[in-house]
Order: structure tokens, then C-alpha cells, then sequence
DNA sequence: TGTTTTCAGTCAAACGATTGCATAAGGTAA
DNA sequence: TTACCTTATGCAATCGTTTGACTGAAAACA
């Protein structure tokens, strides 16, 4: 039953002429006579041959695959992510060997570590959230396998990545506010050691003082991204005195937590108070109490990027690190808001 | 700065002794040398020796790498599902390449290719919406690699899957609802050519037989899955005389664009109608007209399940086809409903 | 005709690890 | 002392493909 599949060899002994010839012949290399090459290519289809990439990966050096580690593929950032990553690896025959980190350190550095040892030829991540040391990236230059950033990434100098402009971001969600009205703005923040966070908070104080309006830490809370730290959160903005009147959340995820939070104290979100937030998740479409408008991240986008900056580094074509900035875009259902 | 790596021809040579007794030094064989084997043990730790397991994988003809095939990681229920096969793999070295099909028919074909290319041990896959031939899967028995279906798996016989009982999910939707005092209940399937449609439709017909209520088959519409499939559906549902106090819908998804359309005509859900579904989202707790009920398919435990006897098909534990069951379970808020 | 080029192909090593078989050294028993 | 066994090790092939160096023959040129 397991028939043994058909080698270089085989076709080689089958023609009376060597292994080498035959490899040559179906590389189309120069110094094959035309009528050879036919016998080989012929006989290749008749035989089914198919190359054992395995031995190719071997003798190469090289197994045209990519690691990708993320903290979850159920956050739909991800997922949307990973297709970008997916579709560009596939046009340039990669394949994706996949890790989730879930937001786990030595759960990163093990997934690290058998990607290595499967001879990935590069590492495209996002960081887990509690990860605050780099030195398993670090590492993996001494296998040559080079590493690209993207969404979270460390705060070490040259290293590739891509990021989306969450300063930016910020400051846009917060005009948009501004223009309409709302002078009190909360801000619930994720983990401050988050470099994620830390954007957020210079968008924030940015666009406050541009605008002309006092920046009131008070109304800069944080959550640990879980429900009950977003609880207590809103608890906080809620009993200050100055009552915001919108608040920008963390992600979307957040938003979500918080908005349940606010009904089940009875107030009308989208009346008494609303929201800004980041990531502009497909499920808000059939929310009730949707989020005001969202960041767009383009994780799509951010994951087809990294891919290519990390193809050409394996291929040579870069040397110096890049840094690509992707701008986020304000959406309202789904528009554009300018 | 691409510093080789040590191998094991190159311990050899320092120590000056064979490849060979390296190897065996490394693995314990029994007829080795105490002296040599620690000799070699240490030098290799000093060098920081790794095995070089694309040799390894050319060697043994395995690569310890299994392919899984999904249509969209962006649904939860994938999502979830890759979850648990990864741990599983993990457990046992394995590691998990993967491709999403987008339902495309086409593209699976091709992620099956590059999957064998890459010589992986075994596929796990979920087939895609549109596809109804199945030769190219049977095609990888060619190359001794086995396949374990799940959740969307072809009506063939003599084949290894995992799928939840569907018919019994059905039933048990049913019989909630029927204790609810719902008598008229309609039912929004997914394309009549789905397996998985066709045990649904067995299972509602079982359930209204059981309690002895008629089977209309005008209660019954189809949606392709999109937005406007689903509208069609609810309007053809709603405009009928026999209007249902409850529906069953196919999944989640489909009942968000339900819940949705069911809205903009001015129908309060949950007072003027009620919904229960399939899969048990996540975003249904943020919901605010959610789903009355959900049956939960624990995605999770499926993945962990395939991937458990794909594992047991490539170490040639099992000869004999392996059909595993799950049982669904009818949520309400998270919560068991017996 | 003799010399150089070009063509078409072969040889053998290499990639790194594994493994069946052979063998040397040393020990033991008859 | 001889025969035999044990223990530790080396040898060489193997997995399938690629590639630099080489060769023999034919073609081209002077």
C-alpha cells in the first residue's frame, strides 16, 4: 500500500544517465541536451515524480517556512492578521507553522524554541502581553533566523517591525470627540508597562493639549484587559466627579466589557455616554450598543507588511531595519471618518 | 556574525572518534562507552549542540509537522478548534501547519498540495463550504498521509472524523423551545447540500415527530450563509401566515444577521420572537438581543480529539477507522441547560 | 590539420544524522 | 594456549537532491 514514490535516482537509473543529469533536466539548466531533457521530463510525469522537499530543505538550508506566534488566534485582530501573513507567504510558496503564545511568557519562548528547531527561516510575532524581556529573540540570531515585529513589539532599538500609529490613532479618536462636543473625555487605558498603552497615553495628551483642553489624569484609568479590571475602571471614571461624558477604550474587547458595565448601571450607552475605541472588531456591526466609532488597525494589511519585510530580509534584499508605520483610520460603521 | 553550527561530524572530530559513537552518545545506546559518552555529553552542552532536524526529518522520512486545513480562522469556532489541536501537538512534538480555505473549493486543493509538498504526517481539516469532491484527499493516501476530518466532513465511508451529533443538538434545541410552549417554530438551515444541513433538518423533523407536532415544511427556509441569503430567509419565514414564535438557525453568525434584519422591521427579540442557534460565540454574552439558547459544539475538545487520533493513525496504533462523536449541549448563558 | 570552443554529460562530494555490520582489544573459560 | 565472548568503537551506506569540477566528443575556427 505505501508505495514507495518515485526519485531522481529512479528516473536516473530507468535512462542510463546520471542523478545529476536528471536534476539538471528538470531545472531547465543550459548545459542539458534538448532531446534528454524531453526523455526526463516525460518520464518524470509518467512517474509522478515529485521533488522530496524534505531532502530539498536539508541540502538548502531552507524549508520556505515561517513562524508566526500570536497571542490568540481567537482575537479577531489576529486572525484577520494571520491572513495577511497567509496570503503573502502563499504567493511566494511559504508555508506558516503557527504558535499561540496566549499571552504567556514561557509559553512564547517554547514555542521560540521548536520553531527553531524546525529551522524556520523567519519569525514573524507579536508580542505576548507579559513578555518585558527580549533576550529569546534576542537568540534566534544565532540561527539566522531573523525576526519581525508587528501590532505589539518590544521597545529595543533596530529591530524590524510593523506597527500601526497608535499616537496618531489616539489623536484622531479624540478630535472626532472633540468635534462633537464632548469636552470630558475618559481614557481607559490598557497595562501601562504596555508600550501599546504608552502610545496611547502621549495620543492622548497630545491631542488634549492641542485642543486646548486640561489634561485631568483622573480620567485616565487602567484595566488589565479583564473584564473585571474594566469593571473597575468604569467604576472609577463613573464616580469621578467630573463625569465623562465619552470614553476611549483600550480595544474593542474592552469597550466590550465596558459598555456592559454601563448598561447594567442603567446608563443609555450612546445617550448618557459613548465610546471611542480601537481594533473596529466585525462583531460590532450587530451590537446594539456599538461603540461611537473605532481604530482602525488594518491587521490585514499589518500582517501581509511584516511578511514582505521579512521576505526580503531572507532574500537579502534588506539589510538596514525597517520600521513600517501603518496609519489607522477612524471608522464609522465601516466608513471612513475624515 | 552567521556563526555554523556545531554538528555532530564536528564533535566527532574534536573528540576524535567516529560520527557514529556520537550519535550513539547522544541517545543512550547501550553499547557506548561511559567515558566517551560523557566526553561527548559535555562537549556537546560546551558547543551548545542541536540536533539539525531537517536531517533528522530527511532521515527518518518524518517531519513531525501536521497541516491543518479550515476555512477562516476568523470564526470562533476554528479559532477554538486550532486551540485544541495545537496543545494536543505540542504535547507530542508536534507542530502545526496551517492553510484556511476561504470555503474556496480551489484553494483547499492547493493548500493540500503545498501540505504534501512539505511532507507533513497527517492533515486535520475542515472541509470547505463548496467543496463536494473529495479526490483530492483521497489522493494523500498515494503519499501515506492520513487524514482526520472534523466539524465539515465528507459523507464517505471509511473515514477517520470527529463531528458533533447534530441530529441530538437539533433535538435538544427543539425540545427547549417546545417546553418554552412554542409550537410554531421555524428553522433557517444552511445550503440543502451540507451534510451538516441535512443532519439538522433529521434532527428537527425527529423532534416535532417525537412531541407530536406537524411538520410543516414551509417552516423550513435555506440561507447560503451571506447577510442577504439570511435576509431572504427571515422574510420568507416572517411573511408566513403559520408565523414561528421561535427560530433555529443554522449557526451564530447566521443568527446575528437574523437578529439583525428582525430588528430593522420592528420586532422586539426575545418578547416577539426568540432564537437559538448553533456554536455558543463568545461575542453572544455581549450581545444585547441574544440568542435564546445556543448549542454549544465544544470546538475546542474536537481539535484536541482529531488531532489525538490522527496522532494514534500515525504511530500505527489504530488500523480501523475511528468515527468520535461529540455530544453537543444547549447553552444558556454560558450555562448547561439539562 | 591542429587547436580551441562549445556542448552534453558524468563523477563525486556535500548537506547531518542514523544504523547494520564488521572489528579490535581485552577478558574469561576450557 | 586456544577458542570464545563481551564491550566499545569504527566503517560505510543511506536518505534525495544539488553543484563544482571534470571529461569526451563534436563543432568551429585558423
Amino acid at each position: 500500500m505505501p508505495e514507495k514514490l518515485p526519485t531522481i535516482k529512479e528516473i536516473a537509473k530507468r535512462l542510463n544517465i546520471s542523478p545529476s543529469s536528471v536534476s539538471r533536466a528538470l531545472h531547465n539548466h543550459p548545459s542539458i541536451g534538448i532531446s534528454t531533457k524531453e526523455k526526463v521530463v516525460s518520464l518524470a510525469k509518467e512517474l509522478g515524480y515529485e521533488p522530496n522537499q524534505t531532502a530539498i530543505f536539508f541540502q538548502k538550508r531552507k524549508t520556505f517556512t515561517i513562524g508566526v506566534i500570536l497571542p490568540k488566534l481567537s482575537e479577531a485582530f489576529f486572525s484577520e492578521a494571520i491572513s495577511g501573513i497567509e496570503d503573502f507567504a502563499a504567493k511566494h510558496k511559504y508555508t506558516v507553522l503557527v504558535g499561540q503564545s496566549h499571552n504567556n511568557f514561557e509559553k512564547e519562548k517554547k514555542i521560540i524554541e521548536t520553531m527553531k528547531d524546525h529551522r524556520v527561516d523567519g519569525i514573524i510575532v507579536s508580542v505576548a502581553k507579559n513578555t518585558f524581556q527580549y533576550s529569546h529573540f534576542e537568540a534566534l540570531k544565532k540561527y539566522n533566523i531573523p525576526v519581525v515585529f508587528f501590532d505589539c513589539i518590544p521597545d529595543t532599538p533596530n529591530i524590524d517591525a510593523v506597527e500601526c500609529d497608535m499616537i496618531d490613532g489616539t489623536v484622531k479618536a479624540i478630535n472626532f470627540l472633540i468635534k462633537k462636543k464632548h469636552k470630558v473625555i475618559g481614557f481607559i487605558n490598557g497595562p501601562a508597562k504596555l508600550p501599546a498603552s504608552q502610545q496611547r497615553l502621549q495620543g492622548y495628551k497630545i491631542a488634549m493639549q492641542k485642543n486646548r483642553l486640561k489634561f485631568d489624569p483622573q480620567l485616565i484609568v487602567n484595566t488589565d484587559l479583564t473584564p473585571a479590571g474594566t469593571e473597575q475602571a468604569m467604576f472609577e471614571l463613573l464616580a469621578y466627579k467630573r463625569k465623562p461624558s465619552a470614553i476611549v477604550a483600550f480595544n474593542d474587547y474592552v469597550t466590550l466589557d465596558a459598555v456592559q458595565y454601563a448598561r447594567s448601571k442603567g446608563i443609555i450607552v450612546n445617550r448618557d455616554i459613548f465610546f471611542v475605541s480601537y481594533a473596529n472588531l466585525p462583531v460590532n456591526h450587530y451590537m446594539a450598543y456599538p461603540p461611537l466609532a473605532s481604530i482602525e488597525q488594518f491587521p490585514y494589511e499589518q500582517g501581509e507588511k511584516a511578511m514582505e519585510i521579512l521576505l526580503n530580509i531572507i532574500q537579502e534584499k534588506t539589510m538596514q531595519p525597517v520600521k513600517a508605520i501603518i496609519e489607522p483610520q477612524l471608522m464609522l460603521n465601516n466608513q471612513l471618518v475624515l
